[in-house]
DNA sequence: CATGAATGAGCGTTCATTCAT
DNA sequence: CATGAATGAACGCTCATTCAT
């Protein structure tokens, strides 16, 4: 559909300029600047400036949920261990932020002040998140595969973490490839940082 | 001295609404209505909405930093152990915090796109922290009391995990005391998350 | 082109609060208001209160500085003389002057303070004619119409006595037309005062 | 009197800064940073900063009008001229004005938009002045000394020329002394300009 | 569908003036 | 007399949004 592409066309204008200079600092003057319309197309596919942006992470909470694939209790030794299918989700959920440094960018910079009311999309998905990796913990340490915590706490410690490097990652912080991220993030969840 | 305690009285309003409604939908307004104070008179003691950010920031920095003790290897088995010692830090760092939840929710708003420049003083703060992290996380290794590991990034990875539990605190996702928070926190570095 | 005409309305608005209230006391409150538009379009043809008082400056000297042809020396009788070729510049000055009682009214204001530099439009304006005036006078006296004298002082008197007679008209002190305002400065300039 | 040296000296230092940057860019701070007392102080001496500008215009023209003296006609060769005495009150008056280049700078800046009004105390001493020197110059018409002409707009452009090269003279455009300048300007007053 | 000129509420900031001490 | 902390009206300017073309 015509419209679509032009929607489409919009949106990534709108991503790269939130990246670059987050949610405030962006205009719509600069997005419709980068996307080559006129101001009044823009408001011909989304409500506002809010809204484009709302629609921006819905984008990118789809790309991400859909690299979670659910843990499956291996019944059999030739079965895929639960270890290893966490590492191929945590993998594919780097890989994916990794190709797009602008939506990591977006993700990261927590849109402090982006509503009025005390709710706003980063604080849901995040909320999400935390409780859907809160029940697999549950269920993992009902499997006895994870040591028996808080199982909320743990959740939003172990985004947090992932947050944490990815955040000094896209600040430049830290250099690394997929490969080492992941390594390095199970090494920690895995081994504990305390011998 | 009378001038310091209106300092005092204009920083917590500005802290209260900060925390609020965060940096971009606080308004002057919103400050000197809470203060109960005329317009002007914010003007005679902060040079502007971003310098009173600014001194809220440094404020918090202090008071975070001053409870960090530095690690002191135990010469005899009646010293405190390393362990206890960071179970030490962490329970001053995180009692000081979940004294003054304003003070978490302004950390952990990130303030995006606060400066036109990409540095401002949040990613100053972490990333020094960050550094300071992983250059205990190398004496560690080098002590043998930490895992080998890529310590800035872990170190970033520790770092989010304190925040992604306080932050989910302040959303009000989690309820913990300060001891369970401690408690899970140091059981998730210490024995890995899977068993 | 519609948007120059716009530009035009706001101009002409512009000349007649300046004239009337000075460039400090005039608002641009008061300049929308006269203009008929809302705060937003005036923005949208000029950069601020200062880029509109500018532009009225160089619309106001490009019309007077049009008037003012070269003396060209008379090589035969039948040529018009140094002195009505003074005259008729001069009637031409004034006539454009008189013409635009508001752009008198601005000239005469001096623009004190307008500017942060020492420097400012006004100054460049009347120094740059007393530049042009004393190189003028200078060719005169080497010509022998003109007495010797200090070309530079003498210019600048020339200058300010037109401007003491367009301030004393402006602000309504003596009543002429452009004819007897013409006749009574040549007589002033070429008969002296004193018999 | 005591009170009456404080007056002096706010008022000393509010001529300094007026002249420095212009009235509208001078802040009562301005004046009492330079007199060395209290804000408060200066509101006991001065209704405001329209008032102390005022009374600081009003010193000068004191300064001025009592340096200006008759014209007597002479009744006998040994009593002196009509154009000395001309001369000797051009003197008195450059003199005067030259010592105290603050007050060139504030009597020259015109001081625009001083005022709501359309009158101003600049407008009314030079409206006075005007009025005084065409009575003056009327006699001297009568007593047959001075060109017929319209009176009232030769003491404009009299006028007009003194500020003319005063204000050159300030701005440092011209360089010159007080002998040079009476000279001058009584040559281009006397001779005309034409030869 | 597309345009872009027009809008106006709201912002952060200044500074002449007041008044309790 | 002297002080200086406090005041608040008014300023210049921005930018998300609208709507006639």
């Amino acid at each position: 559909m015509a419209s679509n592409k032009r929607r489409e066309q919009i949106l990534a204008a709108a991503q790269v300029v939130f990246a670059d200079k987050g949610y405030h600092a962006t205009g719509v003057s600069d997005i419709i600047a980068k996307a080559g319309i006129a101001r009044g197309t823009f408001y011909l596919y989304f409500d506002g400036k809010r809204a484009i942006f709302d629609a921006l992470l819905d984008r990118i909470f789809e790309d991400l949920l859909a690299r979670i694939y659910p843990i499956i209790i291996p019944q059999s030794p030739d079965e895929a261990t639960v270890e290893s299918q966490i590492r191929d989700n945590a993998m594919r959920l780097i890989q994916c932020l990794m190709e797009d440094e602008d939506a990591v960018k977006i993700l990261m910079a927590e849109a402090e002040g982006l509503d009025e009311g005390a709710q706003n999309r980063l604080m849901a998905f995040y909320g999400r998140l935390g409780e859907w990796l809160a029940e697999s913990l549950d269920d993992g340490v009902s499997l006895g595969i994870i040591h028996a915590c808080n199982t909320k706490v743990t959740a939003h410690a172990l985004i947090g973490s992932l947050r944490g490097v990815l955040w000094a990652w896209a600040m430049g912080l830290v250099e690394l490839d997929e490969q080492a991220f992941v390594n390095e993030l199970l090494a920690f969840l895995r081994g504990g940082l305390l011998i």
